[in-house]
DNA sequence: ATCTATTTATAACG
DNA sequence: TCGTTATAAATAGAT
């Protein structure tokens, strides 16, 4: 289209090369647009000048279509961000996981479980280890236990005075009956002890 | 260009609409083409059919041309991808720590720290582990001792027999000794013992 | 898919 | 970059 037929390769003169990129940068750029519009389409063009300037056109949203093709025709983004989000991702996790495998190894030998690879020393070290957690254990179920045995006793301590002081105010309420009795109908034949004889004094 | 002018409208006769579309399409698909050899650019084109249907042309590489368009304008891809990715490396972070944090848990407690929060049943399983491992770690240094015994039993009985065939080898050599000093000299004037007396016999 | 009348894009030039 | 114009290319509508 124009006064001449071009064949397809680089136009070698600078020149008529940059005149021949504005205009049919402008062209595509327009035929994108019709095309999104006339038949409904999703459009999304990138275009960088031999100078490097970019020129771009979405029919939508740059990223939204950029993000569909990544999920239609997969995502090997290769360089930027996600690779070295990656690479953090995973070093973390790396790091996550060997520490994780050293406790586990740590607890597998204090549950006396692959020692085959241990030497003496190391050994000794573990058991004593095992050892000092068992006293450990045992002086916290000594504490518990001698806890537990205090609270009893206080109960049973509170239960006992509870218990004197109830025998006390039954003691009180007999004699008062008692002398209700005795108002009432002389002798109480109910008392079962029998009153004390005054040894040295004078009867009321 | 065509028969008819057409408007820039959405084409309503779906047919048509399809027709345009892919003829169109194939219009643009071959302009990119041209524009980036003629001109020297680099050029990616993404489209996406009313039906969902992709197609591209990418110059040089569509992952090259995209990252080199975050470069220049930017990178806010924002919902998708990006932030899945991240929420999955999030939660496998998460479940590695927890997990790790239960194996320092059940660390402690074998070394007998961090007790306070545990029951009497839980204190009383802690307390057998720890003695099932303690266990498992002196037979393991038993068999150890008996194996190191062993050896130097072995050692010990291998040098033993070294050292009897080494007396007998010593004394054979004293005899040969002997009977080279004879023949070559009468009478041994070194041979510390006296030459026995016969009691009963003749002397040659 | 193919044809073709017509529109559109653009090469060459100023 | 812009305008003009002759001509190549694209494509709408029909088959």
């Amino acid at each position: 289209m124009g006064r001449g037929k071009v064949e397809l390769k680089r136009i070698e003169n600078p020149t008529s090369r940059q005149v021949t990129f504005s205009k049919r940068r402008n062209g595509l750029l327009k035929k994108s647009l019709e095309l999104s519009i006339l038949c409904d389409a999703e459009v999304a063009i990138l275009i960088f000048s031999p100078s490097g300037k970019a020129y771009q056109f979405a029919s939508h949203d740059m990223d939204r279509t950029i993000a569909r093709y990544r999920r239609e025709v997969g995502f090997p983004l290769s360089s930027d961000l996600r690779s070295v989000s990656m690479e953090f991702w995973k070093t973390e996790i790396e790091e996550l996981k060997r520490s994780a495998n050293l406790l586990e190894t740590r607890l597998r030998h204090l549950a006396g479980e692959d020692l085959s690879m241990l030497n003496m020393k190391e050994l000794k070290q573990i058991e004593r280890q095992i050892k000092t957690g068992v006293e450990r254990v045992r002086s916290r179920k000594r504490r518990m236990m001698s806890e537990h045995i205090n609270l009893l006793k206080m109960k049973q301590k509170a239960l006992q005075e509870e218990n004197s002081r109830l025998q006390k105010r039954v003691k009180l309420h007999e004699l008062h009956d008692d002398n209700v009795s005795l108002r009432a109908s002389g002798e109480n034949v109910y008392n079962a002890y029998p009153r004390p004889v005054l040894q040295n004094g004078v009867g009321h």
